[in-house]
Parts: C-alpha cells; structure tokens; sequence
DNA sequence: AACTATTTATAAGA
DNA sequence: TTCTTATAAATAGTT
C-alpha cells in the first residue's frame, strides 16, 4: 500500500527503514488489537527493534504473559522454562531431603516421641549421647582445667613481685628507718573472675548439607 | 477497510467472528512477517485460537523465541516468570535456612569441634545430652518392661493350658488304663524371641520444618 | 473460498 | 518524528 513498492526485503537506507518501521509497528499493534478484540483471541506480540528496544502487545483477555508463554512452550516444546524450573525445582528437593535427614537424625537425638523407637535403636541412641555427653565433659574439664592453669600463671607471677617487692621494701627499710611500719604484704589482686564467657557461639557453617549422622562414635 | 464497520468490539455472531478471525489472522501474520523482514527487527508472535489451537510466529532473525520472551521479561519486569522463580527461590532459601539452623543444633549436640565452644555453652550442651540420655534409658526400660510382661502373660497362658492339658491327661489315663505311660508335661512352647525388632525405624516426618531446639529440656 | 466495494495502511514527500 | 496524500492492501459483507 501507498505509493509503490511490493517486494518484501530488508531496507537498505536506514532512515527509510527507521521510518517504515515506526508507520508498520503501529499498524501491527493496531491489527493486533483489533484482532485480539474482534476475535476474542489471547495474543502476545513481542517486537524488538534493533537498538533493543521492546515494544509488546498483550491482548487483554489473556490471563498472563506467562500463560501465554507457558502454551507457546507446551505446543512448541520450546522447553527453556520448564528446564529452568524443573533445575530449581530440583535444588529444592535436594535441600529439602537434607533437612529431613537432619531433622531425623534430631528426633533420633532427642526422642521426642518414643513410641516410634525399637528396642535396639534406643540402645544405639543412647549409646550416642553417652559418647556426647563423654565429649563434652572432656571438652570442657580442657577447657577449665586450661583456665586454671592460666589463673596459677597469674598467681605466680604475682608471687613473684610480691616478693620481689617486699626484698625492696626490707631494703628501704633499712636504709632509712623512719618507715610507718606498715608490715601487710600486698594483696595478690586476684579480682579476675572465672569465666567471663561469651553466650554461645558457633561457628559458621561450613559443612552445610553434609550432616554427619551419628558422628559422635568416632 | 471493508464495507462498513468500524468499530472494534467483539462479533457476537461465531460464523462471522470464525470468518474474520482467518482473514485477519492471515493478515496480521503476514504485516508481522513484512515487518521483521523488511526492517530487520526481533518479533515473536503469539495466537490462540477460542479453540486452544496455536499460531506463532518467529521472525527469522530472532535468535529462538526463548531467547525473545527472556529479553520480554528482562525489560518489561513483566514479572510473571521471575515472580515464579522468586518464590521458588525463597522456599529454597528457606529449607537452606532450616538445614542451617538444624545442622548448627546437630554439630552441637554432637560437638564436632570443641575449639567453638565457651564452658557456659559445654555445660548446657552436657546438661542437655544427659537429659537426653536419661529420656532414652526411661523409654528403653519402658519398652523393655513392657516387652518382658507381654512375656509374662504369654507364659502364664501356657502354664494355665498346659495344667488343663495336664488335668485332662490325667483324666483319660484313669478311664482308659492302657496308655503309653508318656509322663513328659507338653513344652511350654514358647520359642518366641525376646524382640523380633525392626532395623531402625521412624515415623514419618510430621514436624518437617521445624526443628525444636533443645526440646529435651522440657 | 472467492468477489468486490470500501476502508485502512502506508510509501514518499514535506 | 509527524503530517499529508496518493496509492496499495486488507477486509466486511456478500455470493
């Protein structure tokens, strides 16, 4: 239509295409929608110019662009999406096996509901936590008996200087007499108290999704 | 174009909607291949039918209409498809969060690594354990108890049977004399085996997702 | 499907 | 880009 022309090729002269492009872009969209209103039909036009601009029509019965895509791909087979969704889809799977394993393993730890145990898996239960409970108390007499060792270095070392202070003391004593004869040693300062401890603290995770059930027989 | 009409408004009357449904369809898809052609521009096209049947097209420069619908949503945050992966994304998330919190409750009822914990938190994890340990051995015995009195009953319905059976030999001896003399009183027949347990087994998940921390406390 | 009177779309030019 | 206009194309109503 208009002036000439018929054969469909790509036009050379970028400003012509330009131009023609701007007038047959707003008939598509007009033909689309007249379509999409007429017919009653669900239609998604997509255009992309090439300096990447979008221009999309949806016609407005349609539910979703999604939906629309979703058919495309079903009739098409085009998959993309399904692919993408179905990867996800598996990732959450994995983590959620990962966390059922886990919580099992927890109710297996703390017997929330005995009804579920044999007699045999018990036994092995408790064998677990005894061997725990034996790992944590050596952990932590380590840990005190480390605390202490620390406090006596301190003790010791005061000792030391008390000493050491009462030698000078004896010392200035006797060079000049006319000391208040203050005879109490000093005390030792000890004002640390045991302990000190932060609330708990763990450290960051970094065997995520690598449960070590029952780790403790080892 | 056409005699008469103007308006754009659905055609009630189906053979004439059907009728213009083609020749526009036709239309549209030949405008939008004139177009991809003639301006050298990415297009994708999609038609459905009332009828469910499809009609695309894909201009031929376009990479694959995959490719097109993602730039679709890249661009107009049409959302639809990314909503979808978002939300999958946060279950994701989720179930990673719950694996963490769980592992963390894992590694430290099992005190993998003892360098992380302060005394405070080994005491609470030892006061813990042996909460748990002693729940175990409470549920053992339990189960071992009731185990032992099912036994117990089984046996004393042997010995009740077996004195009846006993009366009645008896009984049949003194009427009829000519008896093979068999004093041997019946076994007690009880080849049943303490246990008969199942390899270790647990109900199926019922709390999944929630992991209850330290709940041997209560 | 095909025809055709008309309406629309648009190429070229401004 | 946008308008104008001559002209090609599309299509509503009809057969």
């Amino acid at each position: 239509m208009g002036r000439g022309r018929s054969e469909i090729k790509r036009i050379e002269n970028p400003t012509q295409r330009q131009s023609t492009f701007y007038k047959r872009r707003d008939g598509l969209f007009k033909k689309a929608r007249e379509l999409s209103v007429l017919c009653d039909v669900d239609l998604l036009l997509l255009l992309f110019s090439t300096s990447g601009k979008l221009y999309h029509y949806l016609s407005p019965t349609a539910p979703s662009g999604k939906d629309l895509v979703e058919r495309y791909e079903a009739a098409t087979h085009t998959k993309v999406w399904t692919d993408i969704r179905q990867e996800q889809r598996a990732e959450l799977e994995k983590a959620e096996r990962m966390c059922e394993l886990m919580e099992k393993e927890l109710r297996f730890m703390t017997v929330d509901d005995g009804e579920q145990y044999t007699v045999p898996s018990l036994e092995l239960l408790e064998h677990n936590l005894e061997a725990a409970v034996h790992k944590v108390r050596y952990e932590k007499d380590r840990k005190i008996g480390g605390e202490i060792s620390y406090l006596e270095n301190i003790i010791r070392g005061r000792h030391v200087e008390r000493y050491g202070l009462c030698g000078k003391l004896a010392h200035s004593q006797a060079s000049n007499n006319n000391g208040e004869g203050g005879s109490t040693p000093p005390s030792s300062g000890l004002e640390l108290k045991l302990g000190g401890y932060n609330p708990i603290l763990m450290r960051p995770s970094q065997l995520r999704f690598r449960p070590t059930i029952f780790s403790s027989s080892t």
